[in-house]
DNA sequence: TCACTATATTGACAAACTTCGATATAGTGC
DNA sequence: GCACTATATCGAAGTTTGTCAATATAGTGA
């Protein structure tokens, strides 16, 4: 590796060779954790995770809409957005939606974070 | 609170009346954890975040750059990202820039996430 | 001083995201 | 069937993001 450390007595810093294969190599789940992280970058979102992480019941979407002031195909976005990330998992019962966080997903993200850390 | 639980039999279910003091209550650093999220929610930052985090010593933005195939501006846009959201620390010694990761911005979001599960 | 190196900033542009209203789909109950 | 309810999807508008080339700023060393 190239890595280098402190030494301020070199002629030049960026001669470094370049190297792809490093770059691109199949780290596990980079592109997963991202996924992830990006579903949960907008606040609208996180609050929609944290409220359902409160209620010791799944939450019905329809409680979810008047809590947070926007539009009900706005929440509906979000929703898919969750649950294509995997952070939530939703279940159809007749008309209603009842959704849940699904831990183990957050647990994985958790997991990625504390390698970097 | 008017969580309500898996009971089919009710008429409607959206008679919830509106609790906005819950939704735009101070939830501690709801909002702050969204900043970090979205720092962390693009790969090409997930990967610089990676590098650091891999590396010993401090890495030098000089060194990042080859590795991503990205212009130098752009590596030094994510770079201002991670910065102003306190993951990484960045630290100026003549020409060069010395970067690592903030450990302990990344224990709180693994905090908040875990919270979260 | 001058040439070179590393980094930051600016302006432009395309792509992606967030939001809405309108509309579609589908279950419930009369 | 019909009216009503809950969700999903679509299309449009406005905002934000990621990227680049060009340029600016600043340190190094001859």
């Amino acid at each position: 590796m190239t890595t280098k450390a402190k030494v301020i007595n070199e002629a030049t810093c960026c001669d470094v060779e370049e190297s792809p294969a490093e770059a691109t190599a199949p780290d596990g789940g980079i592109a997963d954790a991202a996924t992830l992280f990006k579903a949960l970058s907008d606040e609208t979102r996180l609050r929609m995770v944290q409220a359902m992480a409160r209620s010791q019941q799944e939450l019905c979407e329809c409680e979810i809409v008047p809590q947070f002031g926007l539009s009900q195909s706005t929440i509906s976005y979000h929703l898919k957005v969750l649950r294509q990330a995997g952070i939530v998992e939703c279940e159809k019962q007749g008309l209603w939606t009842y959704c849940r966080v699904n831990p183990r997903a957050l647990m994985a993200a958790v997991k990625t974070l504390a390698d970097l850390a």
